[in-house]
DNA sequence: TTCTTAATGCAATTAAGTTGCAAAAATAAG
DNA sequence: CTTATTTTTGCAACTTAATTGCATTAAGAA
């Protein structure tokens, strides 16, 4: 069964079917409200910047908690770098059928934005019976706004 | 100028040489155990397990002051997976001269150990202008122990 | 409109990592 | 070998990020 989604970017991005007993995701406005700035926005945000930009619109922990929804709808991904800095960013190239998180992502350690770099998808084979659920690549350095 | 180490590994693996004006590292046992640990390790630790296998022998904070100096001098390199975990591992494949971290590192969501994949090393091509300093890559799912 | 169940806010808690400072240890100098 | 210098350590306190439990509120189905 599919979610019917109010939020446009829900409807045209991400046609999330549910599996049976999985239990239903509603929109609600916190919802819709962080899935919109994170679809806006050109870098990938902090749970920090996403509360600042809210201000006071909803809870630290609510933001935390729609998060986790969303990544668990494949609408987000999160992104770790080097120095445990956690961002999230919106699944720009994601189509209903395949989700590729794989690409790079890049740290700036002068501005510390991180960017999804979606075109560069790193290539790599690992040995025998390694079964890959997911993947983390950020590399860090310094971002063509900060040379 | 070159350190001098008792450490056989330091002395074998990691000739660090100095910048001018950098103050220099010391030789204590705790850097010694930890360094050990690590070399003799098969997959990364963290803080945690590195100070729960050291059974009280120094305090929390010397280890995390320890591991930043290996870090600094080329000895280890730290790991960050998805879920956020930080864990320290040896540079095995490292030479005098060059330094290679941007291996894959495998972090198995069963047993929760990470594994640096010395052998492959992921091909990817940035945009013009970005300067990488650092990568961090992890792959997460099932290792061939837990499959 | 009512009912069921998910989402939220709040307070409290856990965990990871950092900082300042006095005491101890490692190395250099005499 | 002894003394002087500078790094390292331990301890306590602190900061920040994230999680949990629970009562209340709200979304969506009936």
């Amino acid at each position: 069964m599919q979610l019917s989604c109010k939020n446009k970017f829900y409807i045209c991005k991400c046609n999330f079917v549910a599996i049976k007993n999985m239990k239903k995701s509603r929109n609600t406005l916190a919802k819709t409200k962080i899935s919109d700035l994170l679809t806006q926005s050109k870098n990938a945000l902090s749970h920090s910047e996403i509360h600042e930009f809210l201000d006071g619109f909803c809870d630290r922990v609510t933001i935390y908690r729609v998060l986790d929804r969303l990544i668990e709808e494949d609408f987000i991904h999160k992104i770790v770098t080097i120095d445990g800095l956690v961002k999230y960013a919106a699944c720009h190239d994601c189509s209903t059928v395949k989700h590729h998180h794989n690409h790079i992502h890049f740290n700036c350690e002068q501005c510390s934005t991180v960017t999804c770099i979606e075109d560069v998808e790193p290539l790599f084979k690992l040995p025998e019976r390694y079964k890959v659920n997911n993947v983390n690549f950020t590399v860090s350095g310094i971002c063509p706004n900060c040379i």
